[in-house]
DNA sequence: CGGGTGATAGACT
DNA sequence: GTCTATCACCCGG
């Protein structure tokens, strides 16, 4: 298993979200690999998209990394959770992809460890939050870049059949709450729970 | 020290 | 599936 070329961040964000479905997140930890094939997406656009951290370009400590080249990870804490995008768009633009579901594929043992022994198998990767914890993935990653072991995405085939939807948790966001920019694959039952 | 940042587990129906 | 209580860190002022 190898990172996929740096030169396959470089496409309009909507183009990448849906490109990223089908890839390879792959951690390579002394315990194990742990892989999980991306299954659901949601878009960022930030100079135009009030429910991005980086909307109207608001640049901070936080936001930084999304001015930077495509392919960067940017990662932030959600409470208890912590949440993984890649960073999208050209330099200056500050746009990012998050990743909110991966079926599991390789490593399920230590997800399973991970996550807790009793937990159901379509449980362990079915939301943001969860798969990182399921692949161990932490903010220490902040700013790491996708194409660089030990945490990478590396290329699979892309899936067939995709769906749209309105992002999820972002009501509050007004009209961009309405915006198809969540992608996943149709019937698969590693995608999150949909919630209106 | 206040504001910003939504997802999760588990109980229930 | 639906509902709801609970969860913590980073930052700027």
């Amino acid at each position: 298993m190898q990172p996929i070329e740096e030169s396959f961040f470089h496409m309009d964000t909507l183009q990448l979200a849906q490109h990223l479905l089908g890839q390879f997140v792959v951690h390579e930890l002394p315990q194990g690999t742990l892989i999980g094939r991306i299954v659901e997406t949601e878009a960022y656009l930030g100079e135009c998209d009030r429910a991005a951290h980086s909307f109207n370009n608001r640049r901070s400590k936080r936001t930084e990394i999304m001015f930077h080249e495509p392919g960067h990870v940017y990662s932030y804490t959600m409470h208890t959770h912590t949440l993984i995008n890649v960073v999208s768009g050209p330099v200056g633009v500050p746009h990012a992809v998050l990743i909110r579901a991966v079926e599991p594929v390789a490593g399920l043992e230590l997800m399973r460890k991970n996550r807790g022994s009793s937990m159901k198998e379509t449980h362990l990767t079915n939301g943001p939050g969860k798969l990182t914890e399921a692949l161990q993935i932490t903010n220490e990653y902040y700013g790491h870049h996708w194409t660089k072991k030990p945490l990478y995405i590396a290329r699979n085939e892309r899936v067939e059949q995709i769906e749209t939807s309105p992002r999820i948790g972002i009501k509050n966001s007004g009209e961009a709450a309405r915006y198809p920019w969540r992608f996943f694959e149709k019937d698969n039952r590693f995608v999150s729970p949909y919630r209106p």
